[in-house]
DNA sequence: TATTCAATGAACAGCGCCGTTCCATCAAAT
DNA sequence: ATTTGATGGAACGGCGCTGTTCATTGAATA
């Protein structure tokens, strides 16, 4: 790198291997958030605390995340960064609705499992968090719902029905509440038959 | 309920009239109280609000209930004591598995719907609940669980399984996410179904 | 070497809740 | 008429959290 020597009156300060070290208090940031998020939960988790867990100042980590939406876009998307989310493009080549369902439910109780931790405390603690994140939640999940839905060929009442179970289907609080005493592979084919019986 | 004390010098002192506006007081903040946990929920009832809404100051409180533990018992019981509590020895004339899931769905689903507001709050905050409470609760839920499974001849791993099915059926979240596009009716063949297949 | 700037550390004011104290009030009971 | 006791009213200290200011440090940078 070539250097040249400057007035003192004003020089632009390009940053480079300090840009890395800022990079890195704020991904540590993150990673607290992340875990307490995954433990105590989000209503448990606190500025103070993050910023203990990180440490580092309160004020660091109001600096680098202004507001709470800021903070939690940040941590969802490095959370989500690491897991092996479900994805619906996946189980379209599965046009029967019996194998598509066991396909697509066996992918997100799959999802489920590994992040159950963050998960547990995300749903529990929804509505506390910032209405961005919120809706995103809701519109994956009525995503889920939706293609599951799509292979099956019926409108009017039926669809209404199958709609309702197949989102119960697809609920994390289903899949928690099935797999206190079966296996996910058992949860699975219980919900299939249910939806197919209905 | 209320008792008489006694001064070294002397007169006895028996309340009547006095002792029944103690018991309004006490009422009042027992009312609102279970008002107040039925609409922000436990998590958000605080004392003062609960003072505020009796119409009473937060001494009062204090006075009638020293802990936690007394006011939700206070509360859980007057709230009980207005409800038609779904009661398993009713359920005890069907013999025939089917025939009994069906009336025994069908009487704790009625009551998940009239007390949904109460048991909305209570369920998503039961981890905040003094201790005696939540045991009280999962008691309960334990039981209909069991006197469910119990007309079934089964054991081993098939008893795993419909312990587990059974035990989704009647959870207070399954009602709610059911009914979110059913009627409870259709809640209840449609659990009845799973449970048939299981 | 002199400059830049992320991060620190300390302090502030504010909020809402907690549980407790001391004294005053006033109707009910004797 | 006097005593009793439930309630009111006001204040206290404590907790933990919020979001903000200010001056300082110290390492990377030019």
């Amino acid at each position: 790198m070539t250097e040249q020597k400057q007035s003192p009156n004003s020089r632009p300060y390009r940053m480079q291997r300090r840009a890395e070290q800022v990079d890195e208090t704020r991904q540590r940031i993150v990673d607290a958030a992340v875990h307490l998020h995954g433990t105590v939960g989000p209503s448990g988790t606190t500025i103070a605390g993050i910023a203990a867990a990180a440490g580092v100042t309160r004020l660091t980590v109001y600096r680098h995340f202004p507001d709470d939406l800021a903070l939690y876009s940040a941590c969802s998307a490095h959370w989500l960064s690491q897991q092996v989310v479900p994805d619906p493009a996946r189980w379209e080549q599965y046009a029967d609705p019996a194998e598509r369902l066991r396909v697509g439910l066996a992918d997100l109780y799959r999802f489920y499992r590994d992040g159950q931790a963050m998960l547990l405390g995300v749903y529990r603690d929804k509505a506390l968090l910032p209405e961005a994140i919120r809706e995103a939640i809701d519109n994956d999940d009525r995503a889920f719902r939706e293609f599951l839905l799509a292979a099956f060929d019926v409108d009017g009442e039926k669809e209404r029905r199958l709609r309702a179970v197949i989102g119960h289907a697809t609920s994390f609080w289903t899949w928690r509440s099935l797999t206190q005493g079966l296996t996910d592979d058992e949860a699975v084919d219980a919900m299939t038959t249910l939806i197919l019986a209905t």
